[in-house]
DNA sequence: GCCAACGTTGGC
DNA sequence: GCCAACGTTGGC
């Protein structure tokens, strides 16, 4: 199983409306970067990632799962984008802020450190395991 | 709210 | 196919 880190400004959409929608999950609309796209494309049934809040909160709230390998995106008639789906798992005890992740031994290179612009990102084993930790959950 | 970084677009 | 201009993102 590959893990992911999806970004998402609380303003726009949340943990609390990704909660919301439940098992029935919500598409990951929006992405209209081919890196971004590209992570999503390989994402595989079942694969879990991070849920992370920028610009408000700057940290990673809860886990989520694909529920739905990736699609046309309903959002828009280009082609070129389309999108997986996801539903919440499960909310960390404690989130988990970008500084802590910065300061964190092992997280060097993580993704969410390096290249903040990127809305989803890869997660290496070892950073899930590390963030799970922190979070106050089992990987 | 600002601004740097980065990705995409479009003219050539 | 290159590259300048532009728009967007996201941390600060």
């Amino acid at each position: 199983m590959n893990h992911w880190l999806f970004k998402s400004e609380p303003d726009t959409w949340g943990w609390a409306d990704q909660l919301a929608k439940g098992a029935a999950g919500e598409e990951w609309h929006g992405v209209r970067n081919y890196q971004a796209r590209n992570n999503m494309r390989a994402m595989k049934l079942g694969d879990q990632g991070f849920f992370y809040h920028s610009n408000i909160g700057k940290e990673i709230v809860g886990i989520v799962e694909v529920m739905a390998e990736s699609a046309p995106d309903s959002t828009t008639d280009d082609p070129r984008w389309d999108c997986v789906t996801i539903r919440a798992v499960r909310a960390f005890s404690r989130p988990v802020s970008l500084d802590a992740c910065k300061v964190q031994p092992g997280l060097e290179k993580m993704v969410l450190v390096n290249s903040p612009r990127l809305s989803v990102q890869p997660v290496s084993p070892e950073e899930w395991r590390i963030i799970c930790a922190m979070g106050g959950v089992a990987p």
